[in-house]
DNA sequence: CAGTAAATCTACCAGTATGGTATACAATAT
DNA sequence: ATATTGTATACCATACTGGTAGATTTACTG
């Protein structure tokens, strides 16, 4: 729903990533963020599934970003590790029955300011990079 | 944080209030909005001591709007269950460490990203009040 | 002034989400 | 072959949220 501890690591993890340029391990990473090593593994997993960054197993293996940090805005991170941004239940789960109070349509007036200010969230956490973020 | 399952009962309820008009007991407001009444009166009482409605014990006793439905916005609601609305940690949260990536100043980027749309946010919510809501 | 209909105060409880950790396994460079 | 890296799965503790209960106080009504 909203931006949890989780995707604040996150963040700092693809900022790192994004500053460094290269290639980077697990405890680098962690030693860089401040993010404990096991915590930092979860997150990055949750990363790669989600297509920001890539990861390469074996000696000299390790995390890279998967595009340009130009390409990657804050949105992205974040709703790779917590899904999509909602202000209110009503706007996320579809059948949530949030009022009586409904009009014409059925729906509730709630829907539309609800989904209005989620959205405009949204448009603002996707109008920043993380090549503005690293200079 | 974000808009949470009581805050959502606690607009209903005001709601409610301001499309009666009169005075409700909980019973009633209970039935009208399809709140459980003990969880209505938890909720009833926060929106009292928050100054949205006023309480009158006893017999004939209830709530009412302590103001006019067109003084009353939804971040009244909203802020008096569940706090100030804040996107992120470190807008709410003023000695939280968010991050090793200072600017010249010491503070990092992110906290005015989130605290920009933790104010639009708060901004969108204010400018909806109940005598719009009611038509 | 007694009785009843309301709200209030304090406290508690259960389910879920979040933050965090452990163990066993798989792949790769040298 | 082996050390070094990531992967998968599972688990645990705490905090937050949603919801409930009982005893108390206030005020109207007859």
């Amino acid at each position: 729903m909203h931006i949890t501890l989780e995707a604040d690591y996150a963040v700092r993890i693809v900022q790192c990533l994004a500053q460094n340029g290269t290639r980077l391990d697990a405890k680098k990473i962690s030693d860089d963020t401040g993010v404990t090593l096991r915590f930092s593994l979860k997150i990055l997993r949750k990363l790669v599934s989600g297509g920001v960054i890539k990861s390469y197993k074996g000696t000299k293996g390790g995390y890279e970003l998967a595009k340009e940090p130009g390409q990657i805005t804050l949105a992205d991170v974040i709703e790779t590790v917590e899904g999509k941004y909602a202000l209110a239940r009503c706007v996320s789960e579809h059948d949530y029955q949030c009022n009586r109070n409904t009009d014409s349509c059925g729906i509730c007036r709630f829907h539309k300011i609800y989904a209005d200010i989620s959205q405009l969230v949204q448009d603002k956490l996707n109008a920043v990079n993380f090549e503005e973020l690293i200079k």
